[in-house]
DNA sequence: TATTGTTATACTCTATAACTATA
DNA sequence: TATAGTTATAGAGTATAACAATA
């Protein structure tokens, strides 16, 4: 149980802004984004472990580069929905694939079949996590 | 590649002090010495992903504690081996057990065969990385 | 001169609490 | 009154650089 997040810190390590083409905790928001359009803050927040407050800050950051934009919801205008744009989702596909040869240098020790079997073990974990967080 | 730095931060978020016995950068270095005892503290820092300068905070803290010790090594007197005390081990030992129960939670979707895979899998990941680290 | 560990300092990230607007 | 999001502030964690001892 301590060896997912230290393999964790490996990772984002190696994954400099100048690698990935972003600060990795955005990668990692807009990667959520990416899977999940149009979620409202809180549920960022529940989803990345992160205070509502600092989800703000995160979200600025992104509006700025053109990535998402925030969309006030007719049926509660108190809430936002985070929806991604064009340019997020080219910038999701350009950090993954350069994300790859990190991949390689963190996973050496797995083959091919390995790697997709700990990937699909971990997407499950992670979709069960997700849906568990209270959403309200 | 961002999955695994986001499961790692809801383990993070559910490993209280008050749960595992101790702050949680403490238990997972105790971990790494249970398994790698009489390392120096460069390789500490390589394998922990952490700065020199933060081992030595961290470390002062296991020494008051109780749970390392500091050997001077008689080969070259600059360097220290951090030895793990019965202490220290019997600290892991029950911060291990006390997490079960947040394996359990964040592991619900999978079963005790894919548990097994996913804990082999990250091992041979994870000591493939830290073998690699420039031990000198 | 180079390396190991230590110390002091500055910086980033994260958490806490008060505020605005909507319900 | 309660909730979603925002803002401002304080705290923890992390990195940077200078220092002492040893090689």
């Amino acid at each position: 149980m301590v060896l997912l997040p230290r393999l964790a810190k490996h990772i984002m390590r190696r994954s400099t802004e100048e690698l990935v083409g972003m600060p990795f905790r955005l990668f990692i928001a807009l990667s959520y984004l990416h899977d999940h359009d149009g979620v409202r803050q809180q549920q960022l927040a529940d989803a990345l472990c992160m205070d509502a407050g600092n989800i703000v800050l995160l979200l600025n950051e992104l509006e700025d580069l053109g990535y998402i934009s925030r969309i006030r919801d007719p049926a509660d205008r108190r809430r936002h929905k985070v929806a991604i744009t064009n340019a997020g989702r080219e910038a999701v596909e350009r950090a993954k694939h350069n994300q790859e040869q990190i991949e390689d240098d963190i996973l050496q020790a797995l083959d091919a079949d390995e790697r997709d079997t700990l990937w699909r073990l971990l997407t499950r974990a992670v979709r069960r996590v997700d849906d568990d967080e209270p959403t309200t």
